[in-house]
DNA sequence: GCGACAG
DNA sequence: ATCTTGTCGC
């Protein structure tokens, strides 16, 4: 699968005003509606049982496709052909001392019926740096190679970082999802910009409130619905748990994007997809040393 | 000029 | 994001 928008790819040479240009353009390209035909329910992952819950070995292809599932069981509504979540995550290789070049590991899990049909990872040097706003131009083709190098179709992608929840509403998310015009959402686990219709602190497992445009969202009326602070997981006692932010990435609504997470999480902090997408990248980046 | 800012 | 061991709690 090719890219869906090549006009709106960025160029690696592209001044930091021409980048903020083409996120008013992906943006607008960007659908933050329903049109994914997808009911959260149908992309569940089974609730956390015990401790089962380890990856698979990595090996030295950049790709593995698995018979079976292999972490739990899918003995609830085992729909071979569901749709397929794929989580998309990275971990870095710094530059001590000219060793090695920067580079980004990036790994795409593919889920269906919630459990893991597919793990493939890329590795890409990495030139841009990271700047608030424009994480997209470091980690967006990264991710498009660790896609690529998927054989599955994705029919939502889980990404980690903003989606709508952005200056220009053109956050990770949905740069990824508007270039392969996929369904995509973003969840951060720290919030960009944009305000809480409430306070976040302490509040239950499953709690949600809205997150408006503020001043720091150019693209959007002041006071637009742009995600949600999601509660996903919490302690009865001791610590405390922060919430996620979960956004739009392109063909998704705010409400249904936090269904999509809600169902995701089973019961953990992040999205199953999104931590194994983790695990998965550690694990590939380990194996390069 | 300062603040504030996903990973 | 990354540099890093143990440790407290469910």
């Amino acid at each position: 699968m090719g890219l869906a928008r090549p006009d709106l790819r960025p160029d690696p040479s592209l001044s930091r005003a021409e980048m903020e240009g083409l996120q008013r353009d992906i943006a607008a390209a960007a659908t933050f509606e329903d049109d994914h035909g997808l009911d959260p329910a149908a992309v569940a992952v089974e609730e956390a049982t015990s401790l089962a819950d380890g990856l698979p070995p990595a090996r030295d292809g950049a790709q593995e496709r698995l018979g079976t599932g292999d972490e739990g069981s899918a003995d609830t509504t085992p729909d071979p052909d569901g749709p397929t979540v794929v989580g998309v995550d990275q971990a870095f290789l710094t530059d001590r001392d000219g060793d090695r070049p920067d580079a980004a590991v990036s790994a795409a899990v593919a889920f269906r019926a919630g459990t893991v049909v597919e793990y493939a990872s890329a590795t890409t040097p990495l030139s841009i740096p990271y700047v608030p706003g424009l994480l997209a131009f470091r980690e967006g083709e990264p991710i498009l190679a660790a896609l690529d190098a998927l054989d599955a179709d994705p029919d939502l992608l889980i990404c980690d970082g903003s989606g709508r929840i952005h200056f220009r509403e053109a956050g990770l998310a949905t740069h990824v999802g508007v270039l392969r015009d996929v369904p995509s959402v973003g969840v951060a686990k720290s919030l960009l910009c944009g305000e809480p219709d409430e306070p976040t602190v302490e509040r239950p497992e499953g709690w949600r409130t809205p997150v408006r445009a503020d001043d720091a969202v150019t693209t959007a009326e002041p006071g637009t619905v742009i995600g949600h602070a999601f509660q996903s997981r919490q302690y009865p006692n001791s610590k405390r748990v922060n919430p996620l932010y979960v956004s739009p990435g392109h063909r998704v609504s705010a409400a249904t994007a936090v269904e999509f997470v809600a169902a995701l999480c089973a019961g953990y902090k992040l999205p199953k997809p999104t931590r194994l997408a983790d695990a998965y990248a550690d694990t590939v980046k380990r194996d390069a040393d």
